[in-house]
RNA sequence: CGCGGAAUAGAGCAGUUCGGUAGCUCGUUGGGCUCAUAACCCAAAGGUCACAGGUUCAAAUCCUGUUUCCGCAACCA
């Protein structure tokens, strides 16, 4: 039976980032191990290049669009490249052969009825071009990005009709327990579907960087959205709807995706599939997010981790180790140099690196460098037995891509290597003139070390590889039946000298809080631009006084609850009535510190609605990178009295 | 009651699907060994498995409730 392993294909919108190389790491190492088990494989990764986002950018970038997505998917092809992925296609949504198998589809849909034109009716801000829902309005009118008011507009769509596919959809789960994976994330989509589906707009016409409607449906202002265009990229990579070349890898068997589009891959993806009359890959794979120290990336923090620049300093093989063995499949992880070099050092430099250096020095000593598994059976029954029991049950973990749980297993081989050689301590037998026994020892451990380098080789390719020159032997399929499979052992071979594979580290190689971007030491400048541009941007002062500011003595003030940074608050400004004042201060301020204090008020804003509640009004606050403090008058005035 | 994740030894985490002696790595302490990358091997100390109930012969695991932490969403007027 074939096999398919796909990643997502990722959105031309910025560089690669660590997610994107973990999860190319995690199905480059299964198709590996698929093709290293002799399966015929097929590995798929690529980029998504449509989109209103990606026709803006290239506008803000000066370029034409096609260019623009050139260029940056040619960004995420070379990374992979430099890491030695191997994937056997990598497609662009932008592909000729991927345009006409989505046309193909919607075809196919459409013919079949799953596929209708209506309305998509939502609340419109023209100056932003955007749609919002409306929860996401203000007073239920405004825009949330610019303030303005939001008509109602009614837009031409097609429609999915994923609703058709709620009941096949739930029996499907029902049926594959093992559908999504790990199974914990299951339940999530269950019951997401069980709440109800409601049909999929699957064009827009707002924008026109996107696949065209195929010609039998004249409809040229419309082009495909997203989901569709980009989940059908699975299929289309194999050739439907053109050449149908490869589609016997068809059904796949794992996708991976990031925990982040599970939903579309467990729900829109399948529901797309039975409409096409395809059968639903067997597995997805949901894995998790990556924190740095503990706390997330982000641009702002500073503390985005590029992979360039990790392997760059430690080496690619180690990051996919660290990456495969540090998180169980599903969960987040966390990155941090001390955990890296941890497992580095105790892992692959002592378990695995010292014993292959333990067997060319006693073996250099002993014979010459020959060694003959001859005597092994004799003297190490017991070892060879346990090694046995680990290689077996390694295929199940892979299976249910628990890769950390496979390399600790695997690790267990090392650890009997390197018992073996203190219990039967050849350097003593030596001495005894029991040559051959000590020779049996380094000749299990030269087994040990081929047949784990060959488990390891889906993770660590270029590393084994090594270890393989070094033990004089190739690791292919072949080697793979012969040594792990069938059990045999190492025919009598010379062992090549090498230098150690991995290096203790002892400092951290890069600073503490790397930056994504090498140049990012640019932001410095940045900042005096921001100051040249306020003397350009002068205002009069009839302008500075159209806003009224007053001194206001706060009456009341109480925590909004559900939100982690308001205070709702009650301000004097001698009227009538007291203001309410809802203000984003609560990480700062506890509301009875407050009460009875004086603070300044912009007067005359326009009330918005925050968390459900009006403010009318807004106070002066300074806030830098340790924290925010109010304005407040130096001696205490009435409430009420302008501030100018 | 917006959605989701988590709480297990000094630290970091497995184990929970399917109940059956609480485990791994690092660190600490003591010992051993000299083939090896200050590596390797053995041993020890260290845990009321967040809390409270319940089911059971038996609960880290299943059920109910509670607390705390972390994401997302919301949100800095």
């Amino acid at each position: 039976m074939s096999k398919y392993i796909t990643t997502p294909i990722y959105y031309v919108n910025g560089e690669a980032h660590i997610g994107h190389a973990y999860t190319t790491f995690i199905a480059d190492s299964v198709a590996r191990y698929e093709k290293l088990r002799g399966e015929d494989t097929y590995f798929l990764t690529g980029t998504d290049e449509h989109g209103q986002k990606i026709e803006e950018s290239a506008q803000k970038n000066g370029k034409d669009t096609q260019a623009f997505a050139d260029e940056i998917s040619a960004t995420f092809k070379n990374l992979w490249d430099e890491f030695g992925i191997s994937y056997d296609k990598f497609i662009r949504t932008t592909d000729d052969a991927h345009k006409k198998g989505v046309q193909r589809a919607f075809e196919v849909m459409y013919a079949k009825g799953d596929i209708y034109k209506d309305f998509y009716e939502g609340h419109y801000c023209v100056s932003c071009e955007t749609f919002f829902t409306e929860t996401q309005l203000v007073d239920g009118e405004f825009c949330p990005d610019c303030g303005r008011s939001t008509n109602v507009i009614k837009e031409e769509s097609y429609f999915f009709r994923l609703s058709k596919y709620e009941d096949a959809l739930l029996k499907h789960y029902e049926a594959n327990p093992d559908f999504i994976m790990p199974r914990s994330r299951a339940n999530e989509v269950i019951n997401f579907v069980k709440g109800g589906l409601r049909d999929l707009s699957v064009t827009r016409t707002s924008f026109t960087w996107g696949v065209k409607m195929p010609e039998s449906i004249k409809d040229d202002k419309h082009v495909m959205y997203v989901w569709l265009d980009a989940l059908l990229n699975y299929v289309t990579a194999l050739g439907y709807g053109t050449t149908e070349a490869n589609m016997r890898y068809w059904p796949a068997s794992v996708q991976l995706v990031g925990k982040d589009i599970l939903r579309f891959h467990a729900i829109y993806w399948p529901a797309f599939l039975m409409s096409l009359d395809l059968p639903l890959p067997k597995h997805i794979g949901a894995h998790g997010w990556w924190t740095r120290d503990g706390e997330k990336m982000s641009k702002s923090k500073g503390n985005v981790i590029s992979p360039k620049q990790v392997s760059d300093a430690y080496g690619v093989e180690n990051l996919r180790y660290f990456m495969l063995r540090e998180v169980p499949f599903g969960q987040d992880g966390d990155f941090s140099q001390r955990a890296f070099i941890d497992r580095i050092n105790s892992e692959l430099s002592n378990d695995l690196g010292n014993l292959l250096n333990r067997i060319i020095g006693m073996s250099g000593k002993y014979s010459d460098f020959e060694i003959d598994s001859v005597d092994v059976l004799k003297y190490h029954k017991k070892e060879i037995d346990a090694m046995n029991v680990v290689l077996d049950s390694l295929d199940a973990y892979m299976q249910n891509l628990q890769t950390h749980r496979y390399l600790e297993e695997l690790w267990r081989l090392f650890s009997i290597g390197n018992k073996a050689i203190e219990e039967h301590a050849p350097w003593v037998k030596m001495k005894e003139d029991k040559k051959d026994e000590a020779l049996a020892t380094v000749a299990l451990v030269a087994n040990i070390l081929a047949k784990a380098s060959i488990m390891l080789h889906p993770i660590m390719p270029k590393t084994t590889n090594i270890i393989a020159d070094t033990l004089n032997f190739k690791i292919d399929n072949a080697s793979y039946k012969e040594l792990v499979v069938n059990k045999n052992l190492l025919k009598l071979f010379n062992i090549k000298q090498t230098p150690p594979l991995f290096p203790r580290i002892e400092e951290p190689l890069m600073p503490e809080a790397p930056l994504a971007h090498p140049d990012a030491h640019k932001e410095a400048p940045k900042a005096v631009a921001q100051c040249a541009k306020e003397q350009d941007n002068l205002i009069e002062i009839g302008q500075f006084f159209q806003t009224s500011l007053k001194v206001g003595i706060v009456v009341e003030a109480e925590i909004v609850p559900k939100s982690s940074k308001l205070l709702k608050l009650k301000v004097d400004l001698g009227e009538e009535n007291p203001r309410q004042v809802v203000a984003g201060i609560r990480e700062f301020y506890t509301p009875e510190s407050l009460i009875n204090t004086h603070v300044c008020v912009v007067a005359n804003l326009k009330p918005a609605k925050l968390m459900g509640m009006l403010s009318e009004g807004m106070l002066l606050a300074a806030k830098d990178e340790e924290g925010l403090c109010l304005i407040r008058p130096e001696r205490p005035k009435k409430a009420g009295t302008p501030i100018g």
